[in-house]
DNA sequence: CGCACCTGCTTCG
DNA sequence: CGAAGCAGGTGCG
């Protein structure tokens, strides 16, 4: 398990420590409710809920830490603050590169993380991703057609992609 | 379509 | 180290 600082871009910043507390922050996104929570070293997580505390709860649990939220602020522009194993990270990473309506199949992503076979450990690995849209693993799809599973409902995926492809 | 079966790899205990 | 668990893929009807 590591804990980084990366860019948009995915590129690797720098170390940092695992996050005690954490600042929220909630805003309207056409789709629903985003709430964003930030350590002092970037954005942590970001995802559809309701309420702040709900997306406290998913962010402990999927990395069993007990962590406090602090104060609201306003929508940042930070670097992300990643938590997770190697390989996750290099799969999150690896999403932060692809561009606006660069769709691509889990096989064909699993090939250009250099797993072609590992295509279900990659598919678990995107699955765990803890920043919807700025770590955009809606764009990749099942090759049978369909949008396939989402964290945060598939029809939010769905929807994701369709105002993606409406924007050119 | 849906289903059954296969798969390789990561992760957790 | 072994076993569980996968946001997948394939082939068949």
């Amino acid at each position: 398990m590591k804990s980084i600082v990366v860019n948009g871009a995915g590129e690797y910043i720098s170390d940092a420590p695992i996050p005690s507390g954490l600042d929220y922050c909630c805003h309207q996104h056409e789709l629903g409710t985003l709430v964003a929570l930030y350590s002092d070293f970037g954005l942590c997580y970001q995802g559809f809920h309701a309420q702040p505390d709900e997306a406290l709860n998913e962010y402990q649990r999927f990395n069993s830490l007990d962590v406090s939220l602090r104060n609201q602020v306003i929508t940042q522009d930070k670097p992300l603050h990643l938590i997770g194993t190697d390989f996750q990270l290099m799969v999150w990473q690896r999403l932060c590169k692809l561009s606006r309506s660069d769709t691509s199949s889990y096989s064909h992503f699993a090939a250009t993380c250099q797993r072609p076979t590992a295509v279900r450990a990659i598919a678990s690995a995107i699955a765990r991703n803890p920043v919807a849209i700025r770590v955009p693993c809606h764009r990749i799809l099942p090759k049978r057609g369909g949008t396939g599973q989402y964290r945060w409902g598939n029809a939010i995926k769905h929807q994701l992609l369709r105002i993606e492809s409406n924007q050119f």
